[in-house]
DNA sequence: CGCGCTCCAATTGCATGCAGTTTGGTGTCC
DNA sequence: GGACACCAAACTGCATGCAATTGGAGCGCG
């Protein structure tokens, strides 16, 4: 049995789904960082499409967690707290346990080969940008779940993967993909001989140790203000003239 | 202002959330079957709301499992296969394992209490109907995930208990509700004297043997008129607000 | 009698328009 | 110079209107 997409519930080819997979991936490319703007005349302008398709496409992505719906106001990416990144990171070890204890020894041949090509792939791509190193080993694990042919554990597996993903590009350092890939090649190894407790072992600490690479300082509330942010360009702008910074800043 | 500013993400207050809302109990409920259709227009004109609200409702649902879109074809309840099911539940306990883990001797006597205060409610509900005692069951979950104090895992807990209980209406035969308020008690009470392991090891036999009790065989399911069944829904949400009937009830 | 065709009511896909709310800027007064 | 009141622009919330698609009843044909 090949993996058969189920059109089911997502992603079909309306013009919302199509809008929805564009800002998807320019989130989580960091394209569009959190706390960006998402006015709905906006994207209904840039991706030729009325304010109401633009709007229907705010709500799915709301409803994935990607992107914050506030009432009467302007949209926004999402910006998790470090805490939350933490949580999400804690349910996809979960998953992802779930997922490899369901296929370890049962992968076919073609399946395997699949898997080695892509992690392929994220190796050719170590030169290029983090963005597209981080795209392609979040695809790897969407991969997996795919292999399980369980629908709802790959929809489960992609959003809280997509938010791993989004929180990378808030609270990670530059880091080294190389153990990563290496990490992938392992659990794939560990699939194909079946060892069931290994894989489940490997994934855990995989993640884990993605997870602690990333999720280095909890900067607190205060990390996202633009005011921190700031600082610095502020210092040589202003010289030795003390600055006081006036009530608020908007964010823009 | 005493606006709470709360839910990052999902339902405030506004029309489309408090349609899903009455939509999601409606269909775990069972007053909504699984293939029962949802045209929007019958749906705006239940609740008092344009087309596009409704749409934007069923969007919502959808992105949770609930109801399955198909392009230019009436929405319907979803109908999860038996495996779909049975994926479910399997996630559902993993997540919910998760739950308990975090929770276990970290519960106040104040959430003690309301979880036995809640599990009196089902006691108490023991004679009504199936329906209620599902929904009380499941919420029981889901106030477990609260107070965890993790908006994510309070999501997909919520969401993934909900499509158990959509197939529970779809597969599951008469079932005694005691021993699952039983095992409910020797959660809480495994909770707080913070037994990690066992609560662990109650919480997955007792989905675990819901899940078997549950998915056994398929039931034939009946149509029943869209507008009736939503009656006592939409009177919540119309208020005391007349809500014209018009026209006449189509569909046979 | 069954099978395919045509046509129409039902229904969705989407854009647009209007009203209410928030935002950000300006003028005024201290 | 700074705080407050006020106003216009921007934006969202929602309803309505129109074109496109579907499902099925009715009809003709083999």
């Amino acid at each position: 049995m090949a993996a058969r997409a189920s059109s089911k519930t997502s992603e079909s080819s309306d013009k919302v789904s199509v809008i929805c997979r564009a800002l998807r991936r320019a989130i989580i490319e960091q394209a569009l960082e959190p706390g960006a703007k998402l006015p709905e005349d906006a994207l209904g302008e840039r991706f030729g499409v009325s304010r109401t398709i633009a709007r229907h496409a705010l709500g799915q992505l709301a409803a994935e967690g990607l992107v914050e719906l506030r009432r009467n106001r302007i949209a926004v990416v999402a910006t998790p707290s470090w805490q939350e990144a933490r949580d999400a990171f804690d349910i996809r070890i979960e998953l992802e346990r779930l997922v490899v204890r369901q296929l370890a020894g049962k992968l076919t041949k073609a399946q395997i080969a699949e898997l080695n090509a892509h992690v392929d792939a994220e190796d050719r791509a170590r030169g290029g940008t983090d963005a597209v190193s981080i795209r392609l080993a979040t695809e790897f694990h969407i991969l997996l779940a795919h292999m399980t042919n369980s629908p709802i554990l790959v929809r489960y597996v992609s959003e809280v993967a997509y938010r791993c993903c989004l929180t990378l590009s808030l609270y990670s350092r530059p880091h080294s993909t190389e153990c990563a890939i290496n990490e992938h090649r392992a659990i794939i190894s560990a699939l194909a001989k079946g060892d069931e407790a290994k894989v489940m072992d490997l994934m855990h600490h995989h993640l884990d140790s993605v997870a602690n690479r990333a999720l280095v300082a909890p900067t607190p509330q205060r990390g996202r203000d633009l005011l921190d942010i700031l600082a610095p360009y502020a210092d040589e702008v202003t010289g030795d003239r003390v600055v006081k910074l006036p009530k608020v800043a908007r964010r823009g």
